[in-house]
DNA sequence: TCGGCTCTCGCACAGTGTTCGAGCCCAATG
DNA sequence: CATTGGGCTCGAACACTGTGCGAGAGCCGA
């Protein structure tokens, strides 16, 4: 094994397998991910990881580096759920719509992710395929050059932000096990205390009063709501400056 | 201590100091900040925080529930870094670029708050005195009901996006110790590798050839131009959507 | 002087990631 | 057929983690 490459599980040749070896890469991250799904990023240990295949902890050393390196693999792994529509189904508008709805349901369906997202930079095979199919989307809107990359880095950019601001009441709601109501409820005397200082704050929601309302319901629209904006610049963007080529 | 309350810590009435303690729950969290600041989420583990602050690790539990609890008072001290404009100073545009870009700069000065960001609503001080900021300035701009609190999501989705997609090409910087150029010829052939799996964005990393330039202009190129799409199209809604009663 | 409260801290427990080296078993080689 | 070698597994061990518990220090008002 290379002694001290760039740090990236994907620069790193992969083991070939000659014998028929008991463990594999793929069955130890499919693995990890049902363990990272049903009980977060605490709930996955190696030794547990271990005995849930079948052997022991330091077996799974061999097939990858450290759990630095199987964390990696398993946001590529998620990364790999989420659909880019290819080229010329629809309009751009739509398959935009389409991938940015993915990123952020698969973000949603595994939140361990969206930790792990600023740590390294995801270019396994899926996130390319991902960032491939986006380039090709945006190409044929007619984005070209930086403005082609800045397109596509927009349209992530919010579904991972979204995500990560509905990922956190989530994991409130689960870590507490409480309904949404009782969290308000909890949270209110808080808000009732700082509203002298909150007074703008304070109007807006005693008076629309979105803490009554389902909150899954007002976290997507929120989301949709941000989607369509990004989309309406970038239309506009592409009205004011039309490809040269095209 | 109450038993069982909602899990976070602003909800849970403060410890009041009557004697003389050596040690003091802001003391604790600013050099929690030095910590992670300058070795990450790793670099801070209780025991190290203790003997930094000149005493034993378990005293800091008489101040702080546990280390998520100092982890989210952590992420509220950062947060009490970004300046939001109050209002009438400059045109609603201005004042939201600088909310953001506040947002953003924080996050890359201490980029272990966005690995927590997902994991605890935000409700401290800080993060509600941001709030309350930002509805004050989307309300003067002409947002009113669920469409106020979508601009302002928009925004810290924005942010909170392209600083997790930035902080991830730094932290592989700073982990690995090599200039850019250095991870770019480490990438080189695993992309070319790629290459025929992605013509499309092969075609415009060669002829564009954005891995040769300064990366650090290009992210904040390619977060500003999200940005400036993202208020483009808030304020098409705000011409299509033109507020009752103003 | 006597409780009682705030605050500090040493010990201990269960668990962590990871290294090392021993050993298994199968394939190819001599 | 015997022997070597490498792919692969694993147990022991190391240094370290977060945290519960109980003892105790120092100060307060009574």
């Amino acid at each position: 094994m290379p002694d001290s490459f760039t740090g990236s599980v994907w620069l790193r040749p992969p083991r070939v397998r000659t014998g028929q070896p008991s463990l594999s890469r793929e069955q130890i991250v499919r693995a990890a991910l049902e363990l990272l799904d049903a009980e977060g990023p605490a709930g996955l240990s190696m030794r547990r990881l271990g005995t849930r295949l079948g052997s022991g902890a330091t077996s799974l050393y061999w097939h990858v580096a450290n759990k630095d390196e199987l964390l990696e693999l398993a946001v590529d792994e998620v990364l790999g759920e989420v659909y880019v529509p290819e080229l010329g189904d629809t309009s751009w508008r739509v398959a935009a719509s389409i991938s940015a709805n993915g990123m952020r349901s698969a973000l949603l369906r595994h939140p361990w992710v969206i930790g792990l997202l600023g740590q390294h930079p995801t270019l396994g095979p899926n996130a390319m395929r991902m960032g491939e199919r986006l380039v090709a989307l945006f190409l044929a809107a007619g984005f070209e050059g930086m403005a082609l990359s800045h397109a596509t880095a927009v349209l992530n950019a919010h579904a991972i932000g979204s995500a990560t601001s509905e990922a956190a009441v989530t994991a409130a709601l689960k870590r507490t096990g409480k309904t949404y109501e009782e969290v308000a409820e909890d949270i209110e005397p808080y808000l009732e205390r700082l509203a002298p200082d909150n007074p703008n704050y304070e109007k807006w929601r005693t008076e629309t009063g979105p803490l009554r309302r389902d909150p899954e319901k007002v976290l997507e629209e929120t989301y949709a709501f941000g989607l369509e904006r990004v989309l309406d610049g970038l239309e506009l963007w592409l009205e004011k400056n039309p490809a040269a080529d095209r």
